[in-house]
DNA sequence: CGAAACCTTGACTTAGGTCAACAAAAGTGG
DNA sequence: CCACTTTTGTTGACCTAAGTCAAGGTTTCG
């Protein structure tokens, strides 16, 4: 693998920095395509809404947010990646969303002209899209739909490996149900994430506390006590 | 093309009925793929959410919305697809949405197994799935961001070629400034679409009437007076 | 024509937003 | 390591956009 010189954005904002690079995991969807890996600080943007689509982006490791401003400085983070999702295909020539990373994340990029021609790759983004889109589809539901409180305990649940969605098995009423999270996003990117103010979510999480459903070690920080509770909260069951 | 008969739903409730086929514009991008063409009335169900999923559909003329319901009845439209789009992808071995149509419909179907082996398909899907992905983006802005007249003047914007998000060429103050729309939705339908309620809705449509923005011909005809001030009240100029 | 589905409007309620004050962390520079 | 600023989070008081409930009007369809 090779290492990358990060895009400078059409805003110049200069906050996407590459540090050195670290070897990452080795089975990404693009390693056999020659992708390169570069490594962004925490809270550095990929690319801004508007910019020039040149590339397409695996995030490898840590975490990244798509989203979408208003003219009148309104957010809606519309996306939040884990690792082995893709972005950065917009569909015109211009990215749709900016993307900004919330911890430091390995990104593996590839030219978009590449993507094109490679019959592999575009099977493996057929894949990759189909779930994303689930995860929207289902994110339509939270946005148009839930109450504050299944908001947030869908998203909480949504951080519990086999949990919340998807692939959810419902609560279970005995055994291990307890499970720690560490978010990696501010109150206003939750809020944000989840069509909320952050005052509402800052409501949900301190009334979570009280009911003992939750433990707040840090505003980050946080240890589901009752995992079948919330689950039962998410309004999904 | 040869014609098809439709799946039958594992829920059966045979709102599914297929009548005599007409043969429907040529280019669609499953037609060298050996695609059937089924035609649908309208308010008739493609498949439930939950259903296996075997089939891809191309909707190639009409109308057709893709929805999820919560446990307890309340209703998300996370879709409404156009001629072109294409459905039933599920990433998993079920649909994760019940597919039903707006209109009479022409849908193109084609087997899942034959999706996996066609390089050129997977091409297609891509292009396909990039472009709803960035509508489903906007649509996550408007559900989580925008006030009830921004989404109803939202909703109508879409419908008029060039105008209302994506190539959405911004407000003219001069020219051709009145189009006319047909809904193809109840109050009901687009209120689920915009994560609101029948009344909102409705209220909205009243009060645009009302400052003569728009024309109501009749609940599901609307003439736009003036495109230029719906486009100032989508939220986006 | 009558029933059912759909739409509109009004009166009232409420979940969540707004505004404001303060508290707690996290940087920053000496 | 400690003042000091900045950023982030919490809480309370109040407000409002949109939801709920209810009644009545319209359209559609058998």
């Amino acid at each position: 693998m090779a290492y990358l010189e990060v895009a400078t954005s059409a805003h110049g904002a200069g906050m996407a920095r590459v540090t050195p690079p670290v070897c990452a995991s080795d089975k990404t969807n693009f390693s056999e395509f020659g992708g390169k890996i570069a490594r962004y600080e925490a809270h550095s943007l990929v690319y801004y809404e508007g910019d020039p689509a040149r590339r397409l982006y695996e995030l490898v490791k840590g975490s990244v947010m798509l989203y979408k401003l208003l003219p009148d400085g309104r957010r809606q983070v519309v996306e939040v990646l884990r690792p082995g999702d893709i972005f950065g295909l917009a569909g015109g020539d211009e990215y749709d969303c900016t993307a900004e990373t919330l911890t430091e994340a390995d990104v593996q990029e590839i030219d978009l002209r590449q993507v094109e021609r490679s019959d592999d790759l575009q099977r493996t983004l057929t894949k990759c899209l189909t779930n994303q889109m689930r995860v929207l589809h289902e994110h339509a539901v939270l946005l148009g739909r839930k109450s504050a409180v299944e908001r947030v305990a869908s998203f909480f649940m949504h951080l519990v490996p086999e949990r919340g969605g998807l692939g959810c098995v419902g609560p279970r009423d005995e055994g291990e149900d307890s499970f720690d999270l560490q978010l990696h996003m501010t109150r206003q990117e939750i809020a944000d994430y989840l069509g909320l103010t952050i005052e509402t979510v800052s409501r949900v999480v301190s009334d979570l506390k009280r009911r003992g459903v939750i433990r707040v070690d840090k505003a980050d920080r946080i240890h589901l006590n009752k995992v079948c509770t919330l689950c039962h909260m998410t309004g999904m069951h």
